[in-house]
RNA sequence: GGGCCCGUGGCUCAGGCGGUAGAGCGCACGGCUGAUAACCGUGAGGUCCUGGGUUCGAAUCCCAGCGGGCCCA
């Protein structure tokens, strides 16, 4: 076999279907994870996406940093696990469902359609869109055990959740409580508090009167004041907190006092005081409208006693005591420093409640209706009731203002409903035991960004409180706790053989494991009472944060886990610091004592261009497959892991594609330049040892800087730092690859066959592209993987299937940074030589006699010198001189006119013609000297300073020069005549290249050449006419006219003629 | 109110362990081209969010503030 010439453009699409199909055709993947099963073990836990629909170019930018990142560890000879989870159960599923069956609430669940046919849905719905995800997963090229992925509702799965809530309950970590939790009344279940999202809502703010029981005055009433955003919880409410340490007033205002934080009268009560223009108030009393009586410490007032302003409508209201109690939590930044505390709304009522023995008074059912014990509100929903409850406190003038409130507000994650907080019986995780354990096995834990875990999740696990478990919906893995009816012991079952054991009503067969059905199976209690399972399902959190062993189905299987348990790494987005990161650590603690994951990369969130979130309502969603059609899967991947860093958020920007494709475009045209030339000549690098081939200098950079940026993209990637590692490929292949090293070896792919010089040139780019393909494989699989295929494999046979089967490698001896620097230096020269012609309108086509590098750094001298070859190629210049300083330049010395014009006047002229005949270098050495230069006139000496004369450099006639960082270039650009003769020769040679390339001929075609031209242009280029017949591939070359194939008229400076082609 | 992150040309972003501010896109002009629907050069365009501090020297380190984002209360 052999190298085949490349198709001339680079389609994404097609090569990436080819690739896929191979892969698939060839069982690539499998092969690649079998060759590697003796390797030294590195496991990764895939964080399951939640299959309700399609995946959105976030879950892509995850997969693909995990594909990336796993290949690369492949490579690197790592044995990998790579199976993928999938998220199955919960509220958003059901959500779905309930939508699709156009169900309205949980009566309807259970009785218009029922139970088993509800989960049975739910799960078709997963399932379905589990397997469309998958597609889609595999369309980006992403390698992982599709056919055998991890999903939460297997059986084997949920009993592995089962032995986790069984450990859980020997610990004593499991525990069922009446707390206040938030709740979400649509849904009608708990939610933890990963699953509320908060957004800007409007709500009632208002400040409500507390009449004391006790009024010691005739004259006026006394009241607490207390302000509230939850009109609804009033009904509700026990008792007043303030806070013992600040200072409370007693204010009266017309005929009413009101007791509240001194701090904050002037901003509840005298509105008046805004209008002061300047901030000062010099008002008295009567104009601010209140008077303080007198002002006493929190402390003072605790156990005074006041009535419920709403005892008529709410009759249950005056059987119980209401009072003021002491609260830390209570500040001064809003309301008015007495806190409404209704411990049946509120966990920190709830908390202060339970401490000074107040009743747990909650009465909102489920739903979020207010129950009998609510009175008049009876049957009302909780917000609805807010204006009704607002109307009867002004009836009763309990109401001293109201007004409205733009603040964060939590709602349910899925429907969106505002969230409410109730107090109900529950099943919770008692974290806030292990916190500690969890903060401890934190640090253990390697974090990409650092402050990721040290900071971030440090903050939010040192706040957990303890998880609410249980939720009161169908769809889920059913919390394994059955109930005694008769003496509340309970059983937590940790597997199903267990279960089959101890039951003693119920199937075990079907589905059993999921609702309704196993909720028919009871349990003999000791007590021989009937125990029957806990009605709930878990938190789905839960489900997702028992991966780590769940999915290995431990503890009923345990040779995986002792293999991979814990795991090296896992990746996921910052949201997950509440999420999956913190179920994982959690859960992991609980059952396992430690962290279940080593390594950590949080990531950022897709943005769309102007950095807001991507949503469906906003209509700036961009799907992964529109990117894909547009540029391909590898371009996408490429731009994924170059925008920015990976765990800042990322705007997607279509420009930057552009930008990607443009990369991915040169990528292609360098292997098409290889693989257009190696396969005219049969280039075989097996055939040919060092002896054979020439190597230049510039063949030794190339492969240097290789190797240089190989090193670069494997500390990156073994950092995470994708977009370092994205950035030195980037700039390998455009600056090193085709700006540079395509250029300098372009004239020798034009030499014979087996001209060493040219084989030098093959065997150096055949290299460095193959180490370049090598190191780019993990992140753009599919372009390297084509060109693997033919550029490796048809001549290095003995080479593996697929490029992804290659081992990690690069050889840093062949790392020379003095050469490199060298080269860097050069192309500033020649760069500083191009900037000189184009100044001097000098041609680059033209050579030039000789060019001279002046500097009085020995690095770049050096460089010159030992790149000579390359300068005087790229410089196009017979000679490259390289020296200290510039012999041939002249200093001319002029009168500053600003300083002498004044001083001199009409001797200016004479002192001007005096330094004109001195020598300006001798001037300057004089100045320097002696400080001063004296000017000898006929009738006067005239001393002048440095200041009074401004220098000028005159370079000799036919000098260019410009200037680099290192120092000066000098072009000698006088135009003998074998100098133009070369340059027309160059000027008739593009002209004919230009005609071949009209016409479409082959690279290697060879052809006849006619000049039709004067005489005088004739003599001029007579003694080149084997260097254009060379270079144009020119079999003969005729002067006089010729109707060829191909005949074109041409202006060569003054000249005109007429080049006509022959095709032979 | 608390925690974390971000703020660099018109746009997208590098740099960031202190030492003359970079790239790409876009704009203008010039050039080059048998891998390149490419490329190169030149030009215009910057209070590196603001203000303090440390230092010989701060985009970089520290403090405070402003603006944006995420998370929490």
């Amino acid at each position: 076999m052999a190298i085949e010439e490349a198709q001339r453009s680079y389609k994404s699409r097609i090569i990436e279907e080819k690739v896929q199909k191979f892969w698939e055709d060839m069982d690539i993947y499998e092969r690649t994870k079998k060759m590697r099963e003796d390797k030294p073990k590195y496991s990764f836990l895939d964080g399951p996406p939640y299959c309700s629909g399609r995946i959105h170019l976030g879950t892509a930018w995850n997969k693909i940093i995990k594909d990336t990142y796993l290949r690369y560890k492949s490579m690197s000879g790592f044995n990998i696990r790579r199976q993928p989870g999938w998220d199955t159960h919960g509220l958003p599923i059901e959500h779905k469902v309930e939508g699709i069956l156009g169900l309205k609430s949980k009566k309807e669940i259970e009785e218009s359609i029922g139970i088993e046919n509800f989960v049975n849905k739910c799960k078709e719905f997963a399932i379905e869109n589990k397997d469309l995800m998958t597609e889609q997963f595999k369309l980006l090229g992403v390698w992982m055990d599709w056919d055998n992925p991890y999903v939460t509702f297997d059986t084997k799965y949920m009993e592995s959740c089962w032995w986790t809530l069984k450990r859980a309950n020997e610990k004593d970590l499991l525990i069922k409580d009446k707390r206040v939790i938030t709740w979400c009344p649509r849904c009608e279940t708990a939610l933890a508090m990963a699953e509320i999202d908060y957004e800007n809502k409007d709500d009632p703010s208002i400040y409500v009167k507390f009449p004391l029981k006790n009024q010691d005055s005739e004259k006026y009433k006394t009241y607490i004041l207390v302000w509230t955003t939850t009109p609804w919880t009033l009904p509700a409410n026990m008792a007043v907190c303030v806070n013992p340490d600040f200072d409370y007033a007693y204010v009266k205002v017309d005929e009413d006092v009101y007791i509240m934080a001194e701090a904050l009268v002037d901003s509840v009560l005298n509105e008046i005081n805004h209008d002061h223009p300047d901030g000062q108030c010099d008002c008295d009393q009567t104009e601010k409208g209140y008077e303080i009586l007198k002002v006493v410490k929190g402390s003072d007032i605790e156990g005074i006693e006041y009535n419920h302003p709403l005892t008529y409508e709410i009759p249950i209201q005056k059987g119980f005591n209401h009072i003021v109690i002491p609260g830390d939590h209570v500040t001064l930044t809003e309301g008015t420093g007495c806190v409404h505390t209704a411990p049946g709304h509120g966990p920190e009522d709830f908390e202060i409640g339970k401490k000074y023995g107040l009743t747990i008074f909650c009465p909102v059912d489920e739903a979020g209706l207010f129950m009998e014990e609510a009175g008049k509100y009876v049957g009302q929903f909780v917000k609805d009731a807010d204006v009704n409850i607002i109307e009867d406190l002004k009836t009763h003038d309990l109401l001293y203002k109201e007004g409205i409130i733009n603040h964060r507000y939590g709602f349910c994650w899925r429907c969106k409903t505002p969230i409410i907080y109730l107090a109900t019986k529950q099943w919770f995780l008692k974290v806030t035991d292990v916190k500690r354990k969890m903060l401890n096995e934190l640090d253990k834990i390697e974090w990409v960004p650092s402050w990721a875990g040290e900071k971030r999740f440090r903050n939010w696990v040192e706040n957990a409180r303890d998880w609410t478990i249980s939720r009161q919906r169908y769809w889920g893995i059913p919390i394994p706790i059955w109930e005694c009816e008769d003496c509340n012991e309970i059983t937590v079952v940790g597997s199903i053989e267990e279960l089959k054991s101890i039951s003693v009503e119920g199937e075990l067969k079907g589905d059993f494991i999921h609702r309704p059905h196993v909720d028919e199976i009871t349990i003999k209690c000791k007590c021989g009472g009937n125990m029957k399972r806990t009605p709930d399902v878990l938190d789905v959190w839960i489900d997702s944060g028992i991966a780590g062993w769940a999915a290995l189905h431990y503890p009923e299987e345990k040779d995986l886990f002792e293999e991979w348990y814990p795991y090296d790494f896992i990746t996921e987005g910052h949201d997950q610091t509440r999420g999956w990161f913190y179920s994982q650590l959690g859960c992991g603690v609980i059952s396992n004592d430690s962290t279940p994951y080593k390594k950590v990369l949080m990531h950022g969130f897709t943005l769309d261009e102007e950095g807001k979130k991507m949503s469906k309502s906003l209509g700036n969603v961009v799907e992964p497959e529109q990117v894909i059609e547009l540029y391909g899967v590898d371009i996408l991947r490429f731009y994924l892991l170059w925008g920015n860093k990976p765990w800042e958020d990322l705007k997607f920007n279509w420009d930057e594609l552009k930008n990607i494709n443009k990369m991915f475009n040169i990528l292609w045209n360098i292997y098409v330049f290889s693989t257009t030339y190696m396969s005219i000549d049969n280039f075989d690098p097996t055939e040919y040892t060092l002896e054979d081939i020439h190597l230049r200098e510039e063949d030794l950079w190339i492969t240097s800087r290789a190797n240089s940026m190989a090193n670069e993209v494997t500390e990156s990637l073994e950092a995470l730092y994708f977009h370092k590692a994205t950035r030195a490929i980037n700039n390998f292949i455009l600056e090193d690859l085709s700006r540079w090293y395509i250029r300098l070896i372009r004239g020798r792919t034009w030499n014979e066959k087996n001209d060493p010089d040219k084989l030098g040139a093959y065997y150096t780019l055949y290299n460095a592209l193959k180490l370049l393909i090598r190191t780019m494989a993990p992140i753009a699989p599919h372009v390297t993987e084509d060109m693997y295929q033919n550029l490796i494999r048809t001549v290095e046979t003995s080479y593996p299937l697929s490029l992804h089967m290659l081992d990690w490698e690069f050889n840093e001896e062949q790392i020379d940074k003095e050469l490199e620097s060298n080269m860097d230096i050069v192309r500033e020269i020649i760069e500083a030589c191009a900037r000189a012609r184009d100044a001097a309108r000098y041609k680059l086509r033209w050579p030039v006699r000789e060019i001279i590098i002046v500097s009085e750094d020995k690095n770049v001298l050096n460089a010159a010198q030992s790149l000579k070859n390359v300068i005087m190629e790229q410089a196009n210049t017979k000679d490259v001189v390289s020296s200290d300083k510039f012999e041939n330049i002249t200093i001319n010395a002029l009168p500053n006119m600003k300083t002498l014009g004044p001083k001199l006047r009409q001797d200016v002229p004479r002192v001007a013609s005096k330094l004109a005949e001195d020598d300006g270098a001798r001037i300057i050495e004089k100045l320097e000297s002696n400080g001063v230069y004296v000017v000898e006139l006929e009738d006067k000496t005239i001393t002048l300073e440095s200041q009074d004369i401004v220098f000028e450099t005159e370079l000799p006639e036919n000098v260019a020069s410009s200037d680099f960082e290192g120092g000066n270039v000098f072009i000698d650009t006088t135009l003998t005549p074998e100098i133009l003769s070369e340059a027309m020769a160059r000027e008739l040679i593009r002209r004919v290249q230009d005609m071949r390339k009209d016409l479409d001929l082959d690279v290697e075609a060879n052809i006849e050449v006619f000049v039709n031209c004067s005489d005088n242009f004739r003599d001029i280029i007579e003694n080149f006419v084997d260097f254009i017949s060379h270079e144009v591939r020119a079999d003969k070359f005729h002067f006089g006219s010729e109707e060829g194939d191909y005949t074109k008229d041409w202006k060569i400076e003054d000249h005109n003629l007429s080049i006509s082609i022959v095709k032979a």
